[in-house]
RNA sequence: GGUUCCAUAGUGUAGCGGUUAACACGUCUGCCUGUCACGCAGAAGAUCGCGGGUUCAAGUCCCGUUGGAACCGCCA
């Protein structure tokens, strides 16, 4: 594990009991010092472990404080046998101290103790970083990141993939996020910009010739975070296959992920992953990003309802959840699920129980006749005790809301099984949708998918109808993956193009590099880009992104440890030609 | 950009109109030869984020502001 030096003999977490009586030499960090008078304890720590010294001269410590680093040399010696500490699995032994050297001094006050620091307030653990590191269970988040990444290498290039790295200064890409750009001294008035992900590159790297291309690969976004999204930047595993279809991808997406997930938890892995169209997750589960942990469905009763004079869904959309075993709750239980629906953007949320006798009450019960309560018993088969959930409003918003009742529901209910890894892919999105702000259709993805039936499909199928070769991975309701089959023939391009009202030179200004690669026989090629960062926060069971990246900004894409961003100098800003106002 | 919540010794919290702002951990001093969340005795440590208002009286109530977090927007 260590290298032999003047430092250590051996690691703070390697000594064992056959090491009894040999003379040793370890370094680390004082996590704790016990002085009982004539006897003092101290724990020393290091990247592997904890050892206990001790001593009969406390005065050796005397002038020491906690978190120092220091260098001890002596003799290993067994524990008596009530004095073992199972707790430590180098409980069985301590070092008995001959001599101490002082390596690095600590403040004796921390900002913060280092066993505590994933209970202090973010901001001083950011700025602390170093010390926060220090923290077992964090530091382990770090280790545990290193060996994923480790698999993933080895496993990426057993398939055969070929890992080549891209720019990162690059060129300002015109779609999707906001970019975060550089300043060109050499050239003035012009910018570098920072990946937002290696898209266009791995693509020319089809076009150039390499059958299967991946890389642990830095993007850059200038967005705002969430506890799932790190702002500023983040990792992928991207990758990219040519001469390869949808099925090819998913293929080697579910073997990637599914042996990753079973090698790093112990929680249950569902292969294989079920395929659900995003019409149908929209319908069934009320978002792209189902957690299929959740059992609870959504049904459509917009057509139900044409008949039915309830006012509020009269000209509505509406969706049914039907929950087992709910009658029996109090009415505040309903009345607070009503306010959380109310706070959430739904008008109300009506519903009926099932009565015993299969007949029904609730609110929206007395606009139901009795032939109505027959059809809902038999078309959702009812039990009594069943509760159905109503959500009527436009059918632009019906599905959404409809999903964050379902979400709500499942978590209330404690209804997610915690103890498995549920995956889907999420398959044929839309390769248009409509914009109401810009009032026309844009690309509702990537504009670089392949649109399914190809040139065929564009220029007879209603826009709306048209689906693209473009795919998720969803994990627990956490979306892992985007990836596509993407467009490499320029014709279909410039007409996918032309549906979203930008002629022939936006391709050929904005995205050069692409559109002229593939006048020059580009194979067909597909691919993926799992992120790396909710990967290994899923696996952790952290509730935060923060917790597994070793140096996160905070949510405010600020670096509270570094200053970032910070002011520059004027010469700086002049060598750039940049002027700040 | 919007909404909600939060801000009190080094850290985490309590205090919700009325003496000297409390507790735990940490720090410092002293005692202690077997602890490992050591123990015991003592001490230091707080412009209660900032500004204004209400009040005889504000850490506490109100308004503003700053900072943070979560959510919405945004994230091809």
């Amino acid at each position: 594990m260590i290298k032999v030096n003047k430092y250590r003999t051996h690691s703070c977490g390697e000594l064992r009991i056959d090491h009894v009586g040999t003379k040793v030499k370890v370094s680390g960090f004082i996590e704790n010092m016990r002085d009982h008078g004539g006897v003092i304890f101290v724990d020393l720590r290091d990247q592997f472990g904890m050892i206990q010294l001790v001593s009969n001269d406390n005065s050796m410590f005397s002038e020491l404080t906690k978190e120092s680093n220091i260098c001890v040399s002596g003799e290993v010696v067994k524990r008596s046998e009530e004095m073992i500490n199972p707790k430590l699995e180098t409980g069985e032994i301590e070092i008995l101290v001959n001599e101490i050297e002082v390596l690095g001094k600590s403040k004796n006050v921390l900002p913060f103790e280092i066993k505590e620091s994933t209970d202090v307030i973010e901001d001083l653990r950011l700025k602390y970083r170093y010390l926060d590191l220090r923290n077992k269970k964090v530091k382990d988040n770090i280790l545990f990141r290193s060996d994923v990444l480790s698999f993933l290498r080895n496993k990426m290039n057993s398939l055969g993939f070929t890992e080549v790295q891209t720019p990162i200064l690059t060129a300002s890409s015109p779609e999707g996020a906001r970019d975060y750009i550089v300043p060109s001294r050499k050239h003035k008035g012009k910018f570098y910009a920072l990946p937002q992900a290696p898209q266009i590159f791995k693509e020319l790297l089809m076009a150039a010739g390499f059958d299967k291309y991946y890389q642990i690969a830095p993007c850059f976004r200038d967005e705002d975070g969430r506890k799932d999204r790190s702002p500023g930047e983040f990792y992928q595993l991207d990758f990219e296959m040519a001469y390869a279809t949808q099925e090819d991808v998913f293929e080697i997406g579910e073997e990637v992920l599914s042996e990753t997930f079973k090698k790093f938890s112990k929680k249950e892995v569902i292969t294989p992953f079920p395929r659900i169209t995003y019409q149908e997750a929209m319908l069934k589960y009320g978002t792209d990003k189902p957690d299929l942990r959740n059992p609870l469905e959504i049904v459509d009763l917009t057509d139900f309802f044409k008949n039915i004079t309830f006012p509020p869904f009269i000209n509505n959309s509406v969706r049914g959840i039907k929950v087992e075993n709910l009658s029996t709750k109090p009415n505040s239980w309903f009345n607070d699920l009503n306010d959380y629906a109310i706070n959430n953007g739904l008008k109300g949320l009506g519903y009926i129980k099932v009565n015993d006798d299969l007949s029904f009450n609730g609110p929206i019960a007395k606009f139901l006749s009795s032939e109505d309560c027959q059809q809902l018993i038999s078309n959702l088969n009812l039990k009594p005790q069943s509760v159905l959930f109503f959500i009527g409003d436009k059918e632009e918003v019906v599905s959404k809301l409809a999903g964050t009742i379902r979400t709500a529901l499942g978590e209330k209910l404690e209804l997610i099984d915690d103890s498995r890894f549920k995956f889907c892919y999420i398959i044929d999105f839309p390769m248009y949708e409509y914009n109401q702000e810009e009032g026309k259709y844009i690309f509702s993805h990537n504009p670089f998918s392949m649109p399914q039936g190809g040139l065929e499909a564009l220029e007879n199928q209603k826009i709306e109808d048209i689906k693209a070769y473009q795919y998720d991975i969803v994990c627990n309701g956490i979306e892992l993956s985007s990836g596509a089959v993407r467009n490499h023939q320029p014709e279909i391009m410039e007409k996918a193009f032309a549906l979203a009202g930008y002629d022939k030179e936006v391709l050929e200004t904005k995205f050069p590099s692409l559109y002229n690669a593939f006048h020059y026989g580009a194979p067909p090629h597909a691919g993926m880009a799992p992120g790396l960062d909710r990967m290994i926060m899923l696996l952790r069971e952290e509730p935060n992104i923060r917790e597994v990246i070793a140096f996160p900004m905070n949510n405010n894409a600020q670096d509270l440890m570094m200053g970032a961003p910070t002011e520059v100098s004027e010469q700086q800003l002049r060598e750039v030609h940049i002027k700040v106002r």
